[in-house]
DNA sequence: CGTGTCCTTGAGGTCCCTCAAAGGCGGTGG
DNA sequence: CCACCGCCTTTGAGGGACCTCAAGGACACG
């Protein structure tokens, strides 16, 4: 195996997945122990990855769904002009090869961007567990619908925000969601991206978003530090990104199914 | 009721959902009877829709799930600036307000750019039927899927493809999308999109998607005409665009569910 | 103290934007 | 049948946001 990888064998039944994801769904839905134990019925390894780890490479077959217990993960694009588009980021509580249930390929490069610890889970198995126990599938369907909603507000970003608002809204997410997830203190993030890596989830040029970075600062707004974006003014930010974080579904609950 | 809208009274049960939601499942799968009986128990009503009449208000209290029969609709949102984004474009068989199974209110408009003729189903039985029909549940689990890779790939388009390459990126995507519903003949696509809509689709200004078919054009790959383009050469449009269909994983077949 | 990675700064260029106006083209009505 | 109108598309001119190329600075690490 590779030198990056490890992969430790299963302590019997996974009794401790993580909380991560029911923070994301607290506001949702609250079955987590019937939830949790389904899960634990498809685990397989608690497996974790070096930075710069490729877990899933984009065009070959899926290897397994991970559910990520720490670290951080890219979910990107090579061009063949040789840039790169990140399509999203996956923090604790994200699912990666969610598809893997469905379709036999990957279209896109999951890389690790800082250590990563995640639970391997066997697709077929999450899969018939999904089609009969309903209260997982639930679960699944509201991740599912909350990264789609990241994504088209990604798509709105993209197409009609300028760099600085661009940016701005970027950070703006990632706060909402380091802070649901616990992974916050006061307004300080702590971010492992790189301005190149912004610079590939934004579509600028690395150049271009030093500078935005710094416009950003000289408006009071943020602080930039490698690793470390602090925010000095969150309703500014979040008035120059037109941010709303209603998007991603963190509160809005609905109970009509019956589960 | 609205004038552009109208309802007619539910033939008792939908003997008749239309096949083009099938013809994209073909490749992946072939419950078709079972799964249009189904969503058959959730038939409401069939509704009809002008040109420009909206479905669903961003902002708003989802009404109903829908399936398209007829007709393109646009999901947008417009922001303060005043300027639109489409987010993405539902043809006939495509669900539209699926997360009316899931949250209260749309993130998003949802306007009928042509005539428009749907399927109205009631979200809550729609969600009970997919808790306990896997067959059901594994269908509506790949049309999602298939969305989020055409929301991936558009993120891909307007990070990192310029102007040409995103034109014509879409053109190859509507060509695949209406070729396996049978809605194209030759190499003729009957679009009915405006330079304006074509321009939020790609986050580019009205004036430069002009520029830019009439540089396809001059290229010998496409001519527009309002309402229809055709596509001259093919592979040729592809490669400029960088375009792989793989994505809408129109044929791409697992078959780990055990339904 | 050298080396690698990341960030910053400068200069020049280009892609795409905005503003302004004119040219099809189908529909409608006299 | 022509005039008119509204919608859509095209063209031109000028400007700005962002890009590329190039090089230097800051910082961590061995």
């Amino acid at each position: 195996m590779d030198q990056s990888t490890s992969e430790t064998p299963p302590p019997g039944k996974l009794n401790k997945v993580s909380s991560y994801l029911f923070r994301k769904l607290q506001g949702f839905y609250e079955l987590s122990d019937a939830v949790r134990d389904s899960i634990s019925e498809a685990f397989i390894a608690e497996v974790s990855y070096e930075p710069g780890a490729t877990i899933q490479p984009s065009g070959e077959a899926y290897r397994a769904i991970y559910l990520i217990e720490r670290g951080w993960v890219l979910r990107s694009r090579y061009l063949e002009s040789g840039g790169r588009q990140i399509v999203n980021v996956a923090l604790p509580g994200d699912f990666l090869c969610f598809n893997a249930t469905l379709f036999t390929d990957s279209d896109f490069d999951h890389v690790a961007k800082t250590q990563v610890l995640a639970f391997k889970l066997d697709a077929p198995t999450f899969a018939t567990l999904m089609a009969h126990h309903a209260h997982l599938a639930l679960a699944l369907a509201w991740a599912n619908a909350h990264e789609e909603g990241l994504l088209s507000e990604r798509i709105v970003s993209l197409g009609r925000r300028n760099a600085r608002e661009r940016t701005a809204h970027v950070l703006c997410e990632l706060a909402v969601r380091l802070n649901i997830l616990g992974l916050i203190n006061g307004n300080s993030l702590q971010i492992p991206l790189t301005q190149a890596d912004f610079a590939d989830i934004l579509g600028m040029s690395l150049i271009h978003v030093s500078r935005t970075f710094r416009a950003l600062t000289q408006l009071g707004l943020i602080t930039y530090r490698s690793g470390l974006v602090t925010i000095h003014d969150v309703p500014r930010l979040e008035k120059l990104a037109g941010f709303d974080a209603g998007y991603m579904h963190f509160t809005q609950r609905k109970d009509i199914f019956r589960v």
